[in-house]
DNA sequence: TATGAATGAGGTTTCATTCAT
DNA sequence: AATGAATGAAACCTCATTCAT
């Protein structure tokens, strides 16, 4: 009922948001200005200020949770007839999708270096990524689909990894399909490795 | 003629180089500024110019190839006694290295998603490193000291990229010891994963 | 046809006038956005342009006359059994008032330094104290209530001079105390000095 | 032997204040641009910043102690063979040099009122007028020159604010004579004013 | 080779004011 | 009469770079 002018606003929001990831994602951060993104968005810089009170303000709305693409990834995977097929396919996808930000993902890292609050944002979806990796992991060896006998929540984090990885390649002009293949083929060795020197750890 | 002047320049760029690193990894590039370098370097601002044309330039030759220390600690391992063990003990030391200046490299990426010559020159050094990273597989399975049946390309890729990984995820907070155990122990089942299921791909 | 809506203009521009004025005190002339005001009101930053063409506009309307509290005070004074008792006990009184406002009485003083319509008001407001001030000095003169023996159009401005220099101490944290105190006692020896050198002005 | 450089910027920072004061005079602090201060000084803009930080602080340079007129007046006339009208003469020269900057006078103590380190210059300003003006009057007394029977710093503190209220009077557009004679004849009163009725209070 | 004062282009941000609803 | 989102003109300030010494 409340939410009625907060409506409108939020949309402008989103929309500012939406706008500027394009062109951050384009021009780097740094690189763009303001007015670049009022020009984009058709308006005045002045309007920009209306909804986020300075650039980094902005920039951090747009580094926000967002969608955790991961961690939908892994859910979808989860309940599938074959999980471990289901998740390299989507895993590809999420791939594709994550290309054309990697460089402003890379730049969002860099800040949160230095910035606390942006670091606790990346964090958290890290942590999100990681923690519904480890759940995935679990259940399919409960199913005994995977031989994994390491460490899963290790073996969670690297395969999250994997995933800035992959960006960090395309970013050095790696090809878009030997990069596909050398990471997917790690998460596979990753899955079915066994080392039975490790003894099972709790979860 | 030449090589009089030019000995002392080169001393003073590489001087001046190891201050810009560590100011730029303190501060962040684009929060430093020439002043600040110049002042830790107890020269004027005017000087660095004699040396550098420009802050992009200064940048750039910071990250120049300088150690591949990934690849020294692959080098000196491979002809260790124990292989294997060895890398793990030297990776760990290379942890540490990256330590401060994971929020330079990652800035670094960010700039060379943008900037061509950069890129080329982090491509370079990650291709090196990779390479470096495959041959060491390879060398390890010729010994019978691993049992990888898969892709030692791919492995390679990955393998890189979980020091990315690492580097990545102290920058987020993630504890060190933490970091270390998870990738660590990644590298680990890389390197013991078989999976007879994979055909032997040439490399 | 008239003074229907005009009536409830002029309650409306009362409010608006009221309220910036607390605001403005608050916070000064300067650093007070339309926005703070209309905040305050509980309006939209439009309605103001309603009532006031100007920030300006409205800054002025508030230095306008007003209630003359000095020549009330003396007004009041003047008819009371003991006027210079009354006078002193009630400028006290108006000292306390003018605490709140004395950053913003000097900020208008600086605005009329350069704008010839708000110098006019706060001149007027100036003349119409000191006047006030003249006629209550004869008065007492006639009365043989002081001893003022001085140009009284000259004191009658200065006792005028001591309600800002009050303002002025107060506002550079002089105790409140110490300079009611001080202008009091000064105004005192204003009355009563008697110095028989100098020959009777006319006034 | 070390102010070498130290004294050229030294030079720069005076020529700006000297300046700063000027423009600040003519069109208001507020009204006053960055640029047009460079723009007077013949320099860029940035130069102003190489030697005030801010144009908040350039302002503050402006009200540092510098002269303090009033103090050295008094302690000019205190030495001369007719104090009192060494004073009066002295004063008057004060009154004219204040003039030009009456309104950036009160422009300071509005911006006083709201910060606190500027306000602590112009009250220190204050209480060295103030109290050297209390030594006069004291010396006076023992010299037999002045009646003056009251509370002494009380009467310094006043005779201090007559020089505000000098200055708002003329920025009311009060006539240069009319309000020399006002203040010069409250100052003559307040130096004789005898009034047996109050005990000499110590000082 | 070194200096560092000066530059000046440009960026971010603020806010009084307007105007379509 | 009221709104408040949008404007756009400035203003402040920064800093990489230059150049006379």
């Amino acid at each position: 009922m409340p939410k009625v002018v907060p409506q409108y606003k939020e949309q402008a929001r989103e929309r500012i948001i939406g706008v500027a990831l394009r062109v951050f994602a384009e021009k780097g951060y740094h690189e763009t200005t303001m007015e670049d993104v009022a020009d984009r968005l058709g308006v005045s810089e002045g309007t920009i200020y209306l909804y986020f009170k300075s650039k980094k303000e902005l920039f951090k709305a747009i580094s926000e949770p967002g969608e955790h693409q991961v961690a939908e990834v892994i859910s979808s995977a989860i309940e599938s007839e074959d999980p471990v097929k289901s998740f390299f396919d989507l895993a590809t996808k999420v791939y594709e999708q994550y290309e054309p930000i990697s460089g402003l993902m890379v730049e969002m890292l860099a800040e949160a270096s230095r910035d606390p609050s942006l670091r606790k944002i990346l964090r958290d979806d890290f942590d999100t990524d990681r923690e519904t990796m480890a759940k995935f992991l679990v259940e399919l060896r409960k199913r005994g689909k995977i031989g994994v006998d390491a460490d899963l929540e290790s073996i969670s984090m690297a395969i999250v990894a994997l995933f800035y990885g992959y960006a960090v390649s395309r970013l050095l002009g790696i090809g878009k399909d030997e990069a596909k293949r050398a990471y997917s083929e790690a998460m596979r060795v990753m899955f079915d490795g066994t080392s039975t020197k490790y003894p099972r750890r709790k979860l």
